[in-house]
DNA sequence: GTTGGGCAAATCGTATGCAATCTTGGTGTT
DNA sequence: AACACCAAGATTGCATACGATTTGCCCAAC
């Protein structure tokens, strides 16, 4: 079986023209395919696979998934290959408990440089949100859970702190995972009603509220996982790459 | 102009097991003498002569320079090499930004889970830190901004969440960096009695006392940079490479 | 029927070669 | 003398080749 029907490749963004490199562009897709869960936690990534796939040497494949790797999407095995990140229950608690600590100051940022052109985008962002949100089905429901993250990773954008951003694009794309593997159900409607508190909240320049607001949201995400060491046995544990 | 005795060989670490690569090993000794400051800011680094330094192909070095550059201490130019980061005053303001977010919350995940055995190891650190502040020149003066980070990173282990970890690792090399460059002087004194304190008030269990130390300790660090933006053009940067 | 050894296939780790791109020094023209 | 242009050198970007390690299978022995 191979993973091509897959990957989308229209998601290579249209105006990378001279793209820093390729592996950023394969990078960019694999990432999008694996936070949409179209990649599932624990497929095989061959590197020569990857490699045929977008028509490039194993060189830049690799390169591609050493850069995943590093933020924790992937996990190498010496000698054996690039997996999809399959989060642990405690993995999953960390990437929460930072996100708890860390959003807020985001949040808290981000009230005093919102511009009303900012705000006009998130109501469009949330409006699509909503629309997912309407609609049924598996496909539906992964496009809500990137368009959620979106709203937190343009929340960051805003912010104005590029390191902090780039943590929270791991963050966010690990959140994601998380969500696809360990979610219940009913997250989403809570989580869209939640953004848009949060933003009326930054509306009104009232950055405790906001700040308190995406803490809760915070909060209910975890909480609607279910987080119970399913895997039995440490066994498990090291067959499931953790 | 070589930079071969700028390079520590030594710094790789001897427990490497079976190393998962050689490049990560090579990735190690570049960050230490990047945050040690043994190679400026600016040091060109070309992959061949990274490569035969070590003994290893360019395959090997590019890989290591990748790592390095991800994590923000070297910076990449297509088609014209790889930098040692020379983080503009606004990056500084923002990497300590981030640490005022980040680290408080590292305290207070700290105070709950630090062990008799873990303080005792800390007095240890502070002595050795103490025993570099009362020596005189620059590399006593780098080895202290490099046990002072040290705490630092000792904190996030104690804290036990690998992604906040992970992400202090990051923001103390760029601070150790930042710090060379901007740094005036008497801020290794006050660090070190700010650290004594912190970790006196975890000893007590109070975790509120400790965050806040914590904060003022990095608000004075931050205080004690010169972060005007002395270099009015991109020429000038350019031409501080050492 | 089960267990153990050994061979073959697959995949990764690394080195090296070639093409493309950038820099630099020199030369010719104004 | 100053500027523009061009060619040579150097360095990266990428592809490919080869060796090392692991995995899985098959078959023989118990």
């Amino acid at each position: 079986m191979n993973i091509s029907e897959k990957i989308n490749f229209t998601d290579t963004a249209p105006e990378d023209r001279s793209q820093e490199d390729r592996s950023m562009a394969i990078r960019e897709s694999l990432r999008n395919a694996i936070i949409d869960r179209r990649l599932a936690p624990g497929t095989k990534l061959s590197e020569s696979e990857v490699g045929s796939l977008f028509d490039v040497s194993r060189t830049v494949a690799r390169a591609a998934l050493q850069m995943l790797a590093f933020e924790g999407l992937v996990k190498t095995e010496r000698n054996r290959g690039a997996f999809v990140s399959n989060p642990s229950p405690e993995e999953a608690r960390q990437i929460f408990a930072s996100r708890r600590l860390i959003e807020p100051g985001i949040v808290a940022a981000a009230v005093e440089r919102i511009t009303p052109e900012d705000i006009a985008q998130f109501r469009r962002q949330l409006d699509e949100e909503e629309r997912y949100l309407n609609e049924r089905g598996p496909a539906a429901r992964r496009a809500e859970i990137k368009a959620s993250g979106d709203f937190h990773l343009m929340l960051a954008s805003v912010a104005g702190n590029v390191i902090l951003q780039r943590f929270m694009d791991e963050l966010v794309a690990r959140s994601s995972l998380v969500i696809a593997l360990y979610g219940s159900s009913g997250v989403s409607s809570c989580g869209h009603s939640e953004h848009t508190a949060v933003l009326d909240a930054l509306e009104k320049g009232d950055g405790a509220r906001a700040a308190k607001l995406m803490i809760h949201h915070i909060d209910h995400i975890e909480a609607d996982l279910d987080l119970q060491v399913k895997q039995g046995l440490g066994l498990k544990d090291a067959l499931s790459l953790t």
